[in-house]
RNA sequence: GGAGAGAUGGCCGAGUGGUCUAAGGCGCACGCCUGGAGAGCGUGUUACCGCCUAAAGCGGUACGAGGGUUCGAAUCCCUCUCUCUCCGCCA
């Protein structure tokens, strides 16, 4: 969320930004000033008021010690008009900031000056490309074909016990997801990020805190009873273990890393997008989240972008970075870079992992922030989060640009993980 | 699931209708003292909103959350949330 100061101004700078992201926002925009200043005078006027209530009331108090009983019943009758008048005003200032909030809230995070105009994924911007692509023998077949053909995921089987979506993993399959989830912690770990392992399930204030409430709550399982929500990924628990808090500059950087699965509920498109491991309702991702000094979270999310980079590197599949355009942003995010890998077999690029760099959209809602240095004043902080990585297409890929007739080659550095270099 | 107790500032903790922003302690910051450190002494130490160009200053709000009673609520009443203890059940 935007901060009023944000807003307040710089209407105009704020509304051109926000046509990056193709949102309209000069309506909404106007709505927000006049309200904020109609606001700003009832408070104005509700303190006065408030601050006369407050001295009959300590007159009464003290003519009653003194015994003036009549005089202060006198003074009494004074207060009856004036409460009368702060109620109404209360509940007028009540109104204000509550209709303000809802067309705060309405508003996306501004996006980096270096956002590149589009709507849509075809007018991203390759930053570059590195891995190399596999030369296949024959015909490649698909991960879905693979899957079965090696026992390694039973979409029928996760049918029926729950629905599309929710694969069942078997044997080395099973086992190559926990290699996977082991070897990205491990590698997150020595770059300096904390291990957490958060609740999966969050209330409705996390919700809210990192902006998937309100409005977005369709995309997440919701359990009525409890009015709770299955995660939709780690960012949701992890960067709300810092909600309402006050960091010090020292505390920068922090750094955490979470394995947990994913719930989207997101109704997609079916066909050929969403086959085999293609688009989950439940997947496995290994997230990792920065709080930054707002001055260097730039450079954080550089230092990010390497560090799942180096992950792809290693597992040495072909992948691009991508630069999103406006409109494929999501409503937090200042900057995202996707990360791709190649499907040798769907001959497509499948996003693997987003960084982004939320600035202080989510810490307004968190009310996050840090006590600065020189002006001892408080400031929001930044919120950066990126998957280190997504499993699901990323084991497509693996799948398929790894098979042979022999059977599956499974890349160096997971065979400590997984105990067998090779699926057949 | 049953019974009981509780929620006060960064932390501990006092406070059962008025001068309570809230005693006392710890912590922290600064100063004095010291060769240096510690002890000791002194001063300061919540956040949010509004007025003011800003600072200073002033006003308002907040003692788990929301509502109520009252001229006046940390204190009384109602609802909710959470925590703890005991019993039961249990991975």
């Amino acid at each position: 969320m935007l901060t009023l100061n944000q807003i307040r101004g710089n209407s105009d700078f704020v509304i051109n930004r926000l046509k990056v992201k193709n949102f309209n926002a000069s309506k909404i925009v106007l709505q927000i000033i006049d309200l904020d200043k109609k606001r700003r005078q009832i408070q104005a006027d509700t303190n006065s008021l408030e601050n006369d209530l407050n001295s009959f009331s300590k007159n009464i108090g003290l003519l009653f010690r003194q015994g003036k009983t009549d005089e202060a019943n006198k003074l009494k009758e004074n207060t009856i008009v004036l409460k009368k008048k702060i109620k109404e005003l209360n509940q007028q200032l009540n109104d204000s900031n509550s209709l303000l909030d809802n067309l705060v809230v309405q508003l996306p995070n501004l996006p980096h000056e270096s956002v590149p105009k589009g709507k849509s994924p075809e007018e991203n911007i390759k930053i570059r490309e590195g891995g190399t692509f596999p030369e296949l023998k024959g015909k490649a077949l698909p991960h879905w074909e693979l899957a079965a053909k090696y026992k390694l995921i039973d979409f029928e089987l996760g049918n029926k016990i729950t629905g599309s979506g929710f694969p069942l993993y078997i044997g080395k399959g099973a086992k190559l997801q926990r290699a996977l989830i082991n070897f990205f912690i491990d590698e997150n770990q020595s770059a300096g990020y904390e291990e957490v392992s958060p609740p999966l399930v969050v209330n409705e204030d996390s919700g809210f805190g990192t902006g998937q409430l309100p409005d977005k709550e369709g995309q997440m399982y919701h359990i009525a009873l409890d009015n709770l929500y299955l995660i939709p990924t780690a960012e949701v628990p992890v960067t709300n273990i810092f909600r309402n808090m006050i960091l010090e500059e020292k505390d920068f950087p922090v750094k955490k890393t979470a394995y947990t699965p994913c719930f989207r509920r997101e109704a997609g498109s079916y066909g050929k997008d969403v086959r085999g491991l293609n688009r989950l309702h439940q997947f496995d991702k290994v997230e990792i989240v920065q709080i930054q000094h707002p001055e260097v979270s730039y450079n954080t999310l550089e230092e990010m972008v390497l560090q799942v980079e180096s992950l792809l590197q290693k597992l040495n599949l072909p992948y691009r970075i991508m630069h999103l355009c406006g409109g494929d942003m999501s409503f937090a995010s200042a900057l995202t870079f996707d990360f791709e890998v190649y499907s040798a077999a769907q001959k497509k690029w499948l996003e693997v992992s987003s960084v982004s760099n939320f600035e202080s959209f989510q810490a307004n809602r968190l009310k996050l922030r840090f006590r600065d240095k020189n002006s001892k004043k408080l400031v929001l902080a930044h919120t950066l989060n990126g998957s280190a990585l997504a499993l699901p297409r990323l084991v497509a890929a693996l799948l398929e640009n790894n098979q042979t007739d022999e059977g599956i080659r499974i890349p160096e550095v997971l065979h400590d993980y997984t105990g067998f270099n090779q699926i057949s």
